[in-house]
DNA sequence: AACTCGGTTTTTTTT
DNA sequence: AAACCGAGTT
């Protein structure tokens, strides 16, 4: 059988086992996302299944759209109709059919962590709590309870003990009422409603496993415990189960990804039979041991190996740079020579980073050298205050209980409806127990607003109304344009004619242009439709290889993709890894995973980059280049020294010379001139220690030193008295 | 009561 | 660097 004929041995065999609950664990470039692929080709062809059967889980929407498509060029058109989607997506679809059985309207908004965030304030507001974290550190706790199911009651119950508990309790108990009035759901209740809603409704959950009678899971190591509750849930006998993944590419635990779940899955499912997949298809050996050589520091991992019969290829390129912004040139100057030798497109470049921060130096030095360039991701365009307010009515126009919305649009632009007759409508609203879209077609018995804000209300209610009633005489395409008009937001940012209102601008123009297409290609699409479609958009969705750019991005965003090069920048202690607390072995194991998903990415070749100094939070830093780069096998990778080499470097002093005028002030003395990230320091307490990084600057400079017998400390340079020895 | 300006706080990574 | 908050202004 011809399918067949493009996978080795262990792939086929894969492939072709179609018995019990299986797993596929294997290293990075192995084919895992192929034999996933052709597995689903090959169970259609051998006709064991209906496409309509068969549920195929992603972890991006790209990577579900790019395996349809693969599938339909193997088989035909018919795998147009295999259920493929992330988890989200499909369980946010099963539940819009179902929304009913759990009180919720079919039309509920999606919230995305703004949204969430934004929630947890006004909640924090509401009930006047007076609390020490800020309400993204709330969220990121209500969001993990939730993750690991844990509900309001248990929590409250059995699990608060604090004072700060109690509170985040109740902050947590109110999130939940509101979020349900709201006709809404975050993120993670598109994984817990189902999991309500099968627990409920046994028929239901019956009908779901009649209907999928094979369930492949991609990126299984990345999956939370709700998602593998699900997948147990609609596991049966009948059903046939297949997931595939990477322990050591496990880079989600922050947000309650589990690798438990690889280990669990043998004891948890009957007779699995467990796949492994050696042959790397993808990278050069050197890249392939230099990645091991990394990884090897993590304690526990799977015992995996891993093979390539591709060439040595180029040893790892290591540049240090002064700082981010000559990272950014020497990057652009390096882009241009590797595509001329290798002959490559701009798209088969790839520039990582940790953090998104880090875009903007490298943005600007690759305009200047007129690289096309592309940001995957980033300030995703639908989180963009701009996009946002106007996907904001069109959430009010498909949803008026979503009152996060709402407010975001009340007085957006101005129409002299402030916070505090924004309060005083609220407090009606919940006096009555009203929603605040009811509440403003009764603003005049409000009596605590004033009537020419009332009248600013009525106008507001009216204008939301006209274009409620319009949604089924127009297309949604035609909706939005009237409103955005109507709404007078073009104009506006127009007049301000400011660089930053340009964008937004051409930003709403490019959104109306997305609707357009969307109402082109659906004919009928409400507005139901499209939110559903763009609330679940991820940033990497929007990255396609046949564009002519370089892709900038994440590194978490560039898992399971592949480049000829990639460059892996900002490889500093705290950026990279970032955060690494002394303690926490398990996060900076994820942070080295993180690393290792990186250098995996590459098929020929990698170029690290790390920089003396770099701004971050409007100071400048001096950290010491990464300890991952110090795991890495030596005879893997070969250090240039870029200073000084490049046009733009030229003209200035010697790199010294730089380093002491940017970082120092001209009165310091001898000794603290010298002061320098891994410099070994004696102090008249903590005893001898060793620089990790220094920060800030004149009589605000801090030192962290790594001391011997204290541990570290971050001290005051104008204080510490530090001695060089 | 809304708006505006300046000072303060706050920062990963994302479905 | 950007969002947020609060005091002073319209
Ligand atoms: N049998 C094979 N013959 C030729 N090429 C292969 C074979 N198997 C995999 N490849 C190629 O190897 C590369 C990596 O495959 P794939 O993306 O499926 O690996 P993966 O295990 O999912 O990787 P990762 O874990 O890094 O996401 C792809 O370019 C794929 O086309």
């Amino acid at each position: 059988m011809k399918l067949l004929e493009n996978l080795n041995e262990a792939q086929r065999e894969a492939v072709e086992y179609n018995k019990t609950p299986h797993m596929i664990v294997a290293g990075a470039g192995s084919g895992k996302t192929r034999v996933l692929t052709y597995k689903i080709a090959y169970v259609l062809k051998e006709k064991m299944c209906e496409p309509e059967n068969i549920l195929a889980l992603t972890f991006t929407n790209k990577a579900a759209n790019e395996m349809k498509e693969r599938i339909i060029e193997l088989v035909g058109k018919k795998a147009s109709k295999i259920w493929m989607g992330t988890f989200h997506s499909i369980f946010a679809r099963i539940l819009r059919a179902e929304s009913e059985k759990l009180d919720y309207r079919p039309n509920f908004s999606i919230y995305d962590r703004e949204d969430s965030i934004s929630l947890v304030n006004n909640i924090i507001t509401a009930l006047n709590l007076n609390i020490d974290l800020s309400p993204s550190a709330i969220h990121h706790k209500i969001s993990h309870f939730k993750n690991h199911m844990i509900s309001v009651d248990e929590y409250i119950e059995h699990i608060a003990k604090t004072s700060l508990d109690r509170k985040i309790g109740e902050i947590y108990k109110e999130y939940e009422i509101r979020i349900k009035e709201n006709n809404s759901m975050d993120f993670d209740d598109l994984l817990l409603k189902p999991i309500e809603l099968f627990n409920k409704y046994p028929r239901v959950l019956q009908h779901y496993r009649g209907q999928f009678k094979y369930i492949l899971v991609d990126e299984f190591q990345d999956t939370n415990h709700a998602q593998y509750e699900l997948i147990q849930m609609l596991y049966n006998r009948l059903v046939k189960i297949c997931v595939v993944g990477d322990d050591a590419q496990s880079i989600y635990g922050w947000r309650g990804a589990d690798i438990g779940n690889m280990l669990n899955f043998e004891k948890d499912f009957p007779k699995t039979k467990i796949f492994r997949l050696e042959q790397n298809y993808r990278s050069t050996k050197t890249i392939l041991k230099a990645a091991d050589s990394l990884i090897k520091n993590n304690k526990d991992q799977i015992q995996k190996t891993l093979w390539t019969d591709n060439p040595d290829g180029d040893k790892i390129s290591l540049m240090r740079c002064s700082d981010e912004k000559d990272e950014a040139f020497q990057i652009a100057r390096r882009i241009k020579k590797e595509i001329t030798s290798r002959k490559l497109k701009l798209s088969d470049v790839a520039i990582l980073y940790r953090i998104n921060a880090q875009s903007r130096a490298l943005e600007e030095a690759l305009r200047r050298e007129k690289l096309p360039y592309k940001i995957i991701g980033g300030v995703e365009f639908y989180r963009r205050k701009e996009i946002k307010d106007i996907v904001g009515y069109l959430r009010v126009l498909a949803n008026q209980d979503d009152e996060e919305s709402l407010l975001r649009i009340m007085n957006f632009p101005q129409r002299g409806i402030g916070n505090t007759s924004i309060t005083k409508m609220i407090e009606f609203a919940r006096r009555l127990n009203l929603t605040l879209f009811q509440t403003m077609g009764r603003i005049f018995e409000v009596i605590e607003v004033k009537e020419r804000i009332q009248k600013n209300v009525k106008g507001f209610k009216q204008f939301l109304d006209k274009y409620i009633s319009l949604k089924d005489e127009l297309s949604l395409s035609e909706l939005t344009s009237a409103m955005v008009d109507e709404l007078g937001i073009l104009r506006m940012y127009k007049e301000e004619n400011s660089a930053e209102s340009m964008q937004r601008y051409a930003n709403i123009q490019e959104l109306l242009r997305s609707i357009q297409e969307f109402t082109e290609n659906n004919k009928k699409a409400t507005i139901d439709d499209y939110l559903a479609e763009v609330s679940l958009i991820s940033g990497i969705d929007q990255f396609s290889e046949s564009d002519a750019v370089i892709p900038l991005m994440t590194v978490h965003s560039a898992k399971g993709l592949e480049f000829p090069v990639v460059f892996l920048t900002g490889c500093e202690e705290d950026i990279f890894p970032l955060n690494p607390k002394f303690d926490e072995d398990a996060r900076l194991e994820e942070e080295r995973r993180l690393f290792y998903v990186a250098l995996t990415r590459a098929k020929e070749k990698v170029i690290i980059t790390y920089a003396r100094s770099r701004y971050r939070f409007g100071e400048v830093a001096y950290q010491a280049r990464s300890r991952f780069i110090e795991e890495l096998d030596p005879e893997t990778v070969d250090e240039v020294e870029g200073i000084g080499k490049g046009r733009s470097r030229r003209k200035r002093k010697s790199y010294y010379d730089e380093f002491y005028q940017e970082g120092f002030d001209e009165d310091y003395n001898q000794e603290r001139r010298s002061l320098r990230v891994g410099s070994r320091v004696v102090h008249e307490l903590f005893g001898q220690g060793k620089i990790l990084a220094i920060n800030g600057q004149g009589d605000m400079q801090k030192v962290s030193v790594d001391f011997e017998e204290h541990g570290t400390k971050h001290l005051l340079v104008k204080f510490a008295n530090l001695r060089l020895i």
